[in-house]
Order: structure tokens, then sequence, then C-alpha cells
DNA sequence: ATGGTCGCCGAGCGA
């Protein structure tokens, strides 16, 4: 079962180039972040008719993730628990940024879409939401890792692990993608035994998925590796390959960021 | 030090 995540920057103007991603490269499940639209915007059909059930959980302009899987998505769920005042008027999170679905194949895998607060400026409320999310995502990975079944969690981190995974990381020093916060916040899912899934595969730096629009950062190969793919011990078992798919970034009308994807025996 | 580029939509925000 192949498996990639992809910050597509917005679905109407990426439609073109992520159909041809998907002819391309057949990945079994997508887990996309950053659609910007609500749900009746998204369009289901071209996928659909290229045999992908589709699962989205958007908003108006911003941020927005979605899945498209092959095998039924089952038990399909939306937001991260853990705002306050969760599904009420006044919660402290309206914004669409996680979906969880399970899907089926030689063995079941829960699969958890997330697109993580940027969380600039920092420090300010930005960083104060991107750390909140982050504890509350702490939380579910403990409470699914009790579950004991094969899960991972993907998508856009907004979080560079190490100095390795950055071009310049004196660049980053002050930023919320790189603080020492943000740092161990992502440290603390790894320690309870989620593996990132690049870094297992290879040690090897210059490897990134982000590049800015701006500056010549494609260009200059001026990036950062802020999509990650974080496996639960008995996903990581089933783990046969991972690679980022670095020559999508080159493609006419591209998103800032590439496709990561692994390969699961599931 | 500044400005540089995208996508959302139709002004400015978020990245």
């Amino acid at each position: 079962m192949r498996i990639a995540s992809f910050n597509i920057n917005g679905i109407k103007a990426r439609l073109p180039a992520v159909t041809e991603w998907l002819n391309e490269t057949r990945p079994d499940v997508a887990i996309l972040q950053e659609i910007k639209t609500v749900d009746e915007g998204f369009p289901r059909e071209p996928f659909e008719d290229m045999g992908y059930n589709v699962a989205t959980h958007g908003q108006k302009s911003f941020n927005g993730v979605a899945l498209l899987s092959k095998y039924p998505l089952e038990d399909v769920t939306r937001d991260l628990p853990g705002a306050e005042g969760a599904g009420r008027e006044g919660a402290d999170d309206t914004e669409a940024r996680y979906i969880e679905a399970t899907v089926v194949g030689d063995a079941a895998v829960r699969i958890c879409g997330l697109y993580l607060p940027n969380g600039n400026p920092a420090p300010g409320p930005k960083y104060d939401y991107k750390l909140k999310w982050m504890a509350r995502l702490e939380a579910r990975a403990r409470d699914l890792l009790a579950s004991e079944q094969p899960f991972l969690m993907a998508g856009d981190f907004n979080v560079i692990p190490q100095a390795e995974d950055a071009a310049r990381p004196e660049a980053w020093r002050d930023d919320a993608l790189f603080l020492p916060q943000t740092r161990a916040a992502f440290r603390r899912l790894t320690n309870l035994g989620l593996t990132d899934a690049l870094r297992a595969r290879t040690g090897a730096p210059g490897l990134y998925t982000y590049w800015d629009f701006q500056r010549g950062a494609w260009q200059r190969d001026d990036g950062i590796r802020i999509d990650h793919l974080l496996l639960s011990p008995q996903c990581a078992d089933l783990m046969t390959d991972c690679q980022i798919d670095k020559d999508i970034r080159a493609r006419e009308k591209p998103s800032d960021h590439t496709p990561i994807w692994i390969e699961l025996a599931a």
C-alpha cells in the first residue's frame, strides 16, 4: 500500500498538477493539505473517476484537508480532539486542519491527515495556538498508541525537526517552524515511539519538501523539510520504502510543497 | 535592510 502526503496549496489552482501526479504515481491513499475551499467546492468527480473515494474537511479560502483512497474510507472523523468548547459556538478551534479515517488493505491502518498551524509570528497568539495544537496532537497520538493498531500521522507539520532539515537553518532561528519549543513538541511525538519515516530510511541531509515561492528558493535549493509521515510502531514494522517526489516541485504551476510517500506491506 | 511570489477571491491576509 502506497500512501502519499501533499500540501497542494489550493485545489482550484492545482487540479491539473494533482491529477497528473496521481496518474503517474498511483498512490493507494493520498493525504492532501491546504485544499483552500469548502467541502462543496472540492472537485470530487475527477478523483472518483480515477477510482478514489473522497473525504474532505474544508473551509472557505484557508486551510482544509482531504483524504483520497482506493480503499473505502471507514470511520471518518474530522477535527482534532481536545479543543476547548469543541462542537459549540465560540469554540476555540474553528480551523479545518485534521481528518482521520481507516483504510483496510492486507492490514487496517488508521490514517491521520493534518495541517499543523504555521504559528508565525512568534511569540504571539498564533504561536500559542500552534503549541496548543501540538499538545492536542500528542494526546491523540497517546490514545491511538494505546489501541495498538497501526496508524500514521501525515501532513504538513510546519516543523523543521533539526538543523539538517533546512538548507539555511540560521535563517529560521526565530521562526515558529524552528523555535526550540516547536522542535521539542515534535520530539515529544517521536519520543512516544512514533517513527519519522523519512529519517528512518535515510540519514542524508538536503532532503526537503518545501521551497518558498519567493527569492528563487527553488532554483537555489533553499528548502526545508516540514512535511512528515510519523508511523506508529506497528505501522513502522510494515514500511518498505519512503521517498520525496522532488521532481513535482519543478513542474509548471507547482505547489510550494512536494509530495512525500511511503510503501507499506499492508 | 528590503522586497521578492503565490492562492484565495475580488481587499488584504496567510504563507
